[in-house]
DNA sequence: TCTGGGGTCCTAGGACCC
DNA sequence: TCTGGGGTCCTAGGACCC
């Protein structure tokens, strides 16, 4: 059997542990540039803000309704997240965390499931203080099902036998199955296929067929079939890419210059964090694709590299380059993105002979690193990526970083 | 003035090799 | 009327996830 523990509107709920006197009020979490919706509190829901709804939209609204706005506070989030899973670990020997607010587990040779569910979740959310619910049954897709089902009743839903998975799938809509996303169910509800059970019912070669293997994976699971396996360990990354849009559009080839090295700079830190190493460098420029009436312009270009690195003097050199062959004067750029692509681990590296791996770049990329972290990120830069970089992120609403900035932490009396 | 960011997997088609 | 066959690798594009 699997379970998925899933915490409820996270993002929301973590702005909230630190201020209980926004308990049973509305809450909204923005985007990066504080661009749209992207966690609601129950309350908020029910005001009827939409997922992704843009800000500006929607400010009048949200003042009207005394609603709690929130920037995204990724740092914030992460630490919690681990608590989470620190914590759900202590319950099953095989765990997959799938994502910042989600966790798969098997439960496999453990008895009465709906009671240790529930000590499960009673035990988190009092060591954490962030509700979260459960959903068992015998696949991850059905675990999906009964984790939502969960949500509506008391924050914990077995589906066990062929009558009960039969009865939670009747009335499941088929746009809610995890792995059917928008372009399949506006094809399969135009066909009449409104429910998960309509959708299994279908001849599996047809599913196949249509929807390839992915498809059947999702129709066997709803068989009770399990198909897709718990990831205990991660596969290694393939790509690795930072890609933000800026607080204000630019059109100067300089400034573009100064973001796409800061975003290199960032990208070579998160790869020597992960220890990898890139082959590959894309640079992307976009103008913004809302701007109805304005030029559009999405070049990019990769770079193949003399040898596989991970060091930021070289990434924010090779994203410059790239800048200076793309840019075309004339246009509002909104975004720049920076991918590493053909990853390798640092572990691997084949040694170039002529052009080899310069130890003394690896010492500032270190030196880097060591400062940043004590000092905060961005405090030592490359000189190409700036001081005044007018073009950083909107964030209004962050709220202080509570658990990982000694200056911020909660103060008692 | 303002509309997120970072990933994975699958398939088809072209280039290339023996 | 005829123009091999089979394999690998790479890329682009689509679909999906949170």
């Amino acid at each position: 059997m699997f379970a998925l523990a899933d915490c409820n509107n996270f993002y929301a709920s973590c702005e909230r542990l630190f201020k209980p006197t926004l308990i049973g009020l509305p809450i909204v979490v923005l985007s990066n540039n504080d661009g749209c919706v992207i966690a609601r509190s129950n309350e908020a829901k029910e005001l009827g803000i939409a997922m992704g709804a843009p800000y500006f939209q929607i400010r009048e609204k949200l003042e009207q309704n005394n609603v709690a706005v929130f920037s995204s506070h990724y740092t914030l989030y992460g630490d919690l997240s681990a608590r989470v899973m620190t914590n759900l670990a202590r319950f099953s020997p095989d765990i997959e965390v799938y994502s910042i607010d989600e966790c798969f587990f098997s439960l496999s040779g453990f008895s009465d499931l709906k009671a240790y569910s529930d000590k499960i979740r009673s035990t988190v959310i009092q060591n954490t203080g962030i509700p979260i619910s459960i959903g068992v049954a015998p696949t991850k897709v059905l675990a999906k099902v009964a984790n939502k089902k969960a949500k509506k009743a008391d924050g914990v839903m077995v589906l066990e036998g062929p009558a009960e998975i039969s009865d939670a799938l009747a009335n499941f809509p088929i746009e809610d199955i995890w792995g059917i996303g928008r372009a399949h169910a506006t094809r399969l509800l135009k066909l009449g296929i409104e429910t998960a059970d309509q959708f299994r019912k279908l001849p599996e070669e047809w599913v196949r067929r249509e929807m390839t293997v992915v498809g059947a994976r999702i129709w066997n699971e709803l068989w009770g079939m399990s198909c897709i396996p718990l990831k205990m360990v991660l596969d290694p990354k393939k790509n690795m890419c930072t890609s933000r849009a800026f607080g204000k559009p630019i059109e100067e080839i300089s400034e573009l210059e100064q973001a796409a090295a800061s975003y290199a700079s960032r990208l070579a830190g998160k790869l020597r964090r992960e220890k990898l190493c890139t082959n590959v460098l894309s640079v992307k420029l976009l103008t913004n694709r809302f701007g109805d009436s304005a030029a559009q312009y999405f070049p990019s270009l990769s770079i193949p590299l003399d040898y596989p690195t991970s060091n930021s003097v070289d990434l924010v050199k090779m994203a410059i380059r790239g800048v200076r062959r793309i840019y075309r004067r004339g246009y509002r750029y909104q975004k720049v993105e920076i991918m590493a692509t053909q990853l390798i681990p640092e572990s691997e590296i084949q040694m170039n002979v002529f052009t080899g791996h310069s130890t003394k770049k690896d010492k500032i990329s270190k030196a880097l690193d060591e400062l940043n972290k004590y000092y905060g990120a961005g405090t030592v830069r490359i000189a190409s990526e700036g001081i005044k970089q007018k073009w950083s992120l909107r964030r209004d609403f962050l709220s202080p970083h509570y658990t990982t900035d000694w200056n911020d932490i909660i103060k008692v009396g």
